[in-house]
DNA sequence: TATGAATGAGTGTTCATTCAT
DNA sequence: AATGAATGAACACTCATTCAT
């Protein structure tokens, strides 16, 4: 009961991003998830037009929580060196994944759990994505690596989610290892030469 | 068709594995398994306790798929250089993956479905792991990074994931891109200085 | 049919009674219960949180229904004389159990059927039960045998249930016997002397 | 494993018995008893035609076991007094009942599964029942009460089933009460007079 | 906006029984 | 005499979804 104001939506989406890390994607069903929030089952449906929609919308959410503590007018200030920009950008999914380790895992979940199926927003097919467009430019820049983008963004997104997981379950401590420490390991990855 | 002397235990394992991939872990059910075989339902319970140990032997039977195409011997053999062995494991690792591209998605599948209490002979947990010990190794060495086994032994698999997985779903072509090419990033990653 | 106000809770208790009594106690089902009361299956669960807690409260209806139509206050009078306090209870339960005959007898096929470890307001083990304070207090005053109370309550359900369900068999007529007849067989069992 | 030679159909319902006093009578299954006893499912069919033939062999032996231990000779040899031979009935009930303690109460189950449809020899329905013989020709002779037999029978039998169990449970010792004890309340309860 | 009642399809699991070997 | 494989029916229970109020 963090928020007062927070309205149903809200805590509904909050008991599936629960219920997803407390007994993982498939243990989310209209009745737990009311239930936890306190609500008639049936008043899920008043919020969302069915189960999946409601899935959705959470996978949505937290995927837009990270692009809102993102900077995106510097991510996309080509004023701004390809190389700070990019350092720029893996320090902000740092810090996000560290002050919302579970983020990441949600929207893994979210993205397992559905299957081949899901594309949704899928970083290299959104033309509209400024990562995206971002590392294509270091690309043709040949400041990193003449790889898919996919697989730049998977070093990002994989290595630091392990790393803050491991930290999230107590594997080591926070200050065991610095930001420097976990960037270079992904820009070793991505940079050419 | 070539499973004629297969024997229904395999049939149901296989069974799983292509409901996975099709519709995601939380899509197996002892129904949907029964029909794809051609078996009653009840039929399933005849070889497998329940659901969980059925979908633990998939999870087994793919990880111990990698193991047995692996040159063991040789990863743990000392007198050979380290960094030539980390490099033998990851062109294993790629040649599996490449010639059974869903093997590494329905292994992941399984762990985001079991929720985040598996740890099913856990890579940097299994004290006999032969690849763990070849990275601790390394890291020992200072031939890679002092980073956490998990943060080498994730860039590995997730590199060659989304790279096989790319190809098979036709992002592009397979010769687009070379062993070495991949194995760069990784090494990359994963090396120190 | 006089059940017209009757809700489905109640609707559903009945069907289990009439389940125990035509088939025994292992033929309670949800479905054969949802079925006689003409809603689906699913529904039992509306009403019942699982197949246990309905049987449950089936047994405690029948044993309430006993207690509603006891005189209670009489029977824990002590300015009654005890033998007559006893005779009342003894009137009472043989009142009540040829108005409901089958009454008795689901008690006893719920008992038989959750085995060895039902004790739910076991008559000598629940402190407050009133009989049992009335059978203590006449085997102090050395009105009833020196035995334990289970004996002697034993033997006035024992002797009342065979008795109603004879009658009720049609084995013989019920003013074949006067409520004189069977009393005097439970209280000669029971008295000292 | 007391006997040696003891042979799979008695093993079998052995496990049936064992089963029924574990888990009620709605526990027995085929299953059950199969890997109880250590042999197929399947084979349980080899020696009992269903599951009703089974069940109704294992109340068949415990009712005759009670027979076999029992002088039924002396019960129905005329020149001893009826009044002794009931005695001598209700000692042999004792003591069997003692030896046995759960004997009865499997019978009591047995019955209770099977719901109002068994009358497997019931007492005083059988016409070559020695003991309804001995209780009618007490009846006629004015020694007990003018009530049905099966309230004798049931006094008899429910109250050495109530004191047997309770002495198992370990409500109390076998020796705080006499036969004596026990069988005055029997005897009370049944004599004319 | 909110609810509770309702339901049919689905879940995993156990069962009694049969049959070829 | 014994088995293992097989099966269809049943089981308790949960689900997503709808609808009248």
């Amino acid at each position: 009961m963090k928020k007062k104001d927070m309205n149903k939506q809200v805590k509904i989406q909050d008991a599936v991003a629960a219920i997803i890390l407390a007994e993982g994607p498939a243990g989310v069903s209209t009745t737990k998830v009311a239930k936890r929030v306190g609500i008639a089952q049936s008043n899920v449906y008043l919020y969302f037009k069915n189960k999946q929609a409601l899935i959705d919308s959470v996978y949505a959410r937290e995927t837009n929580r990270i692009l809102s503590t993102t900077d995106l007018d510097r991510l996309s200030d080509s004023t701004i060196d390809v190389t700070t920009r990019i350092r720029l950008y893996v320090q902000q999914v740092y810090d996000y994944s560290l002050a919302n380790p579970d983020s990441l895992t949600i929207i893994q979940q979210i993205k397992a759990l559905n299957g081949q199926g899901m594309t949704i927003s899928a970083a290299d097919a959104d033309p509209n994505n400024i990562v995206a467009n971002l590392l294509t430019a270091a690309i043709d820049a040949k400041v990193i690596k003449q790889l898919p983008v996919s697989l730049h963004m998977g070093v990002v997104f994989s290595t630091i989610h392990t790393h803050t997981t491991n930290i999230s379950k107590g594997r080591y401590a926070q200050d065991q290892y610095t930001f420097d420490d976990i960037f270079q390991m992904i820009w070793d990855a991505m940079k050419q030469d």
